[in-house]
RNA sequence: GGGCAGUUACCCAAGUGGCCAAAGGGGACUGACUGUAAAUCAGUUGUCAGAAGACUUCGGAGGUUCGAAUCCUUCACUGCCCA
């Protein structure tokens, strides 16, 4: 039950006792218990927050398994309301398939591919007709909703409160009817659609209630709120080891034991240990940092990767130096520094980019480009702000 | 269905006829500094323009006015109260 979190100590001794008694009684019957956990495919790119709960699906497959990846494709068209304070804009279809397809592979960074089902909850959500909606609606009352936090802080601030929004927890309730679950993984936003909604559906269809494993939430790279694409605080699992250590390297000091316990593969001795000298002062949070991001970037891309990535970056931030790996840009005849920065993408506007040689923010070669209007003569390095860069040759 | 309130830039939010490209906060960006792309401090943050200035924007459309985010009409959406 390691790095878990119920939201009271009763849920939780009543969850290890459940777990402990459904993995005895599985060993009887000689079957694997069947373990899920389900995405919504909301955006393109799976991120570190969602590699939590991937974890905890893989430990359960290292220990014989049956480990189902669930793409929430059905769901994702309702949108979870636990994860906002707003309603979510209802994806279409088309998008829901587009980040669908993306999903899997990204998944298989952590999990097994041998050894994981992939489904969509469309399979059997789509064959519902509304006398079966109404049939799992009877198992709820309008009451135990307005309890969930984020229903009755909308309702507070007078904020709308969509009926669809109360599907998405009958939905992901009837995925784990559907799969006949034994035990659901999800972060702690997902307390009342696991705990609630799933266990109460599986016991009125006459099901074992399921085992909630109720992971922490992981903060984005602003340090305090969730990570989330809709916040755009998110960690991308496919952004690359460079991009990946720096973003972990922006991560505010105060976030540093949450990314261990949820993240890292760090035991938690040693991260007592990490903390207790982080508080006597004998550890630089910085280095500690460093080490969380190698650790990390080191779990998706390999331990190589990692360690090029840190030295990119040490390099880069802290020495000043031009990184490696940087893109080339061949300049046309005549072309001035401003249209560069266009065309090359790096402003999006000619006064966002005549802000930034105002601000000496536009560098070549080390030197500070004062005027928009100059021609560069390459090659050299063409550097905005502190981390883009450009190669310039002349084509 | 009826009554009332509301819809402002990336987000929150002020502004109720000219001084409004629109306060403030958040975010983002740039710089300084540093221990890091943390923290802190300063600046920038509609578009086009080397300054002056011009243009587009305050839910949509139309109107009143020399002049509108501000007034009127209408449509759409949201909340509250009543049914």
């Amino acid at each position: 039950m390691q790095g878990t979190e119920y939201g009271d100590d009763t849920t939780r001794n009543a969850m290890a006792v459940e777990l402990r008694e459904r993995l005895l009684s599985a060993e009887k019957e000689g079957r694997p218990l069947r373990v899920y956990c389900g995405y919504d495919p909301t955006s393109t790119d799976l991120h570190l927050g969602h590699t939590i709960t991937m974890r905890k699906l893989r430990q359960f497959q290292e220990s014989g398994h049956e480990v189902t990846f669930l793409i929430g494709s059905y769901t994702a068209l309702v949108g979870d309301p636990s994860d906002k304070n707003k309603a979510r804009p209802v994806l279409t279809p088309e998008q829901v398939a587009e980040n669908a397809r993306t999903y899997a592979d990204q998944a298989f960074r952590i999990l097994d591919p041998e050894k994981t089902v992939i489904r969509y909850n469309g399979e059997w959500l789509s064959g519902l007709n509304l006398l079966d909606l109404i049939r799992l609606g009877q198992n709820f009352t309008v009451q135990q909703f307005l309890a969930r936090e984020n229903f009755a802080v909308r309702l507070e601030k007078g904020e709308p409160i969509f009926l669809h929004e109360t599907f998405y927890a009958l939905m992901q309730g009837y995925d784990a009817v559907a799969m006949h679950t034994d035990v659901q993984v999800g972060g702690s936003d997902q307390l009342f659609n696991i705990i609630v909604a799933g266990r109460k559906l599986q016991e009125a269809l006459g099901q074992k209630p399921l085992v909630g494993i109720i992971t922490g939430i992981l903060p984005g790279t602003d340090g305090i709120q969730r990570m989330s694409k809709s916040v755009g605080n998110v960690i991308p699992i496919n952004s690359g080891p460079a991009d990946m250590f720096g973003k972990l390297m922006s991560v505010p000091d105060v976030a540093l034991g949450k990314y261990m316990r949820l993240t890292t593969r760090w035991l938690p001795p040693k991260i007592e240990e990490i903390e207790n000298e982080l508080n006597a002062g004998s550890l630089h949070p910085r280095d500690v940092k460093m080490q969380v991001a190698e650790e990390i970037v080191g779990i998706f891309y390999g331990d190589a990767q990692a360690s090029r990535a840190r030295q990119t970056f040490v390099k880069t931030f802290q020495q000043r130096e031009v990184p490696e790996d940087i893109p080339e840009y061949s300049i046309k005849p005549g072309q001035s520094a401003l249209e560069i920065l266009l065309d090359a993408g790096l402003a999006s506007s000619r006064s966002e980019a005549r802000r930034l040689f105002d601000q000496k923010g536009v560098r070549l070669d080390g030197t500070a480009i004062e005027r928009g209007d100059q021609t560069v003569t390459p090659p050299g390095i063409l550097q905005v702000g502190k981390r883009k860069f450009l190669r310039l040759r002349l084509k």
